[in-house]
DNA sequence: TTCCGAATGTAAGCTAGCTTACATTTAAAG
DNA sequence: CTTTAAATGTAAGCTAGCTTACATTCGGAA
């Protein structure tokens, strides 16, 4: 999914009409951070949408007792603060940055409304990007509304293959290199993170998966 | 929430600059639904949003074990089907008329563009609808990944109480007529149907409401 | 190379909430 | 007014997954 959007989304800010994308550079520079660096935070502004040029982000969010709750980790191509397109105006979540050179080019909600009005395949874009954010938001719903434990592992799985994975030319499997820590994935699909590490054990059991720290193999049936 | 969404809502079909109203009105018609009429199925093409005019609209869709999930219960003044506006092609749920005298006003996703490009005002309510959906929807995956099933049913209680909640004049309590069963209720906050009963069961007792078919009524404190 | 904090592995005990089953009440339709 | 299906009330038994606690391993910083 995140791959589809990948290719749109070079569509986006690249194959823009060139005059266009020439007065977009003009107008925006790009803005670097380093390790743990917060791009916003909870309650920040929401002026501005950003497109990761390199690196990785986390969003999460801060829970009552102070535990953090991670919403999604993205990587180049990415885009995250599209809320603010939608009117918010205070952000509902913070933006970190996890690598030591992490490049992202903010762009004004303004500039973005305006880019909509004047173009109207870009504006169909963002619209269909939203609605994708949407049926992501839904379909984690209902997996929390009806699927146990392992099932949303594997469903979580399967996403995070479309978005890191390929696959091994020798093996056949499907080679995943994710940014996630057991922890992360565990607060992803609404798991505690020793329920996480026992169905991942169990998967491992059954051969059908195999993994270790930032890598994680399907394996062919 | 909805509330403030109605009264936006008024603002966006009705207080639209009078030519572009009556330009509406000479385009579109209003469609009447009896009772258990489907306004649309899943999967049918998804290539217009409604407004409810009068009468209730239940938005739902089928498990995989053919059990029907809730998605909400609309009424008067509230919009449905506007993942077509954000490029949705086939419709993830379908819509059901709960009345017998249902009428709702199909506005196609095209028209609703085009008065999105020409009228920013009207483009920025659209935005900040879509935005309130989006959050409504984040909220209920909160609730679901660290609530329990009291507190989210005391949630899902002030949400309905924005839609359908007024005050009584004699005893200053929340009085909530609404269109939801207990097993719709259930569905919607993620528990068992017989879970969801006890629950309210307890809570009646510790008088914190008071129910009875179709009214729920919060004490106050 | 060593060290330390973070990530991962594992087990015991507990409980919220599910499933199933059935009884009772309500309201809609004839 | 009667009938009937749907909605609601209630209880027993079971289990997935939580919490807590601790051991182990890894990887990056010094």
């Amino acid at each position: 999914m995140s791959k589809i959007w990948f290719l749109e989304d070079v569509n986006v800010f690249g194959a823009l009409c060139p005059h266009k994308t020439k007065r977009y550079r003009e107008r925006n520079h790009f803005c670097q951070y380093g390790k743990q660096d917060y791009i916003y935070f909870e309650e920040d502004a929401a002026t501005k949408v950003y497109l990761i040029e390199k690196g990785k982000v986390k969003l999460g969010y801060y829970a009552e007792d102070g535990k953090e709750v991670v919403r999604a980790i993205l990587t180049k191509g990415e885009l995250f603060g599209e809320k603010a397109i939608l009117g918010e105006e205070s952000r509902s979540e913070f933006a970190q940055s996890l690598d030591a050179q992490t490049m992202v080019c903010p762009v004004p909600v303004g500039q973005m409304q305006e880019l909509m009005r004047s173009n109207r395949t870009f504006s169909l874009k963002v619209y269909k990007f939203l609605g994708m954010r949407f049926k992501k938001l839904e379909r984690r719903l209902d997996l929390l509304l009806f699927k146990d434990a392992t099932t949303r592992v594997k469903e979580f799985l399967d996403e995070l293959a479309e978005d890191f994975g390929y696959c091994c030319p020798n093996t056949g499997d499907t080679v995943i290199k994710h940014p996630y820590t057991q922890k992360d994935i565990a607060s992803l699909i609404g798991t505690s993170r020793p329920t996480l590490n026992a169905i991942m054990n169990d998967l491992k059991a059954v051969n059908f998966l195999d993994f270790s720290r930032n890598e994680i193999r399907l394996k062919v049936a």
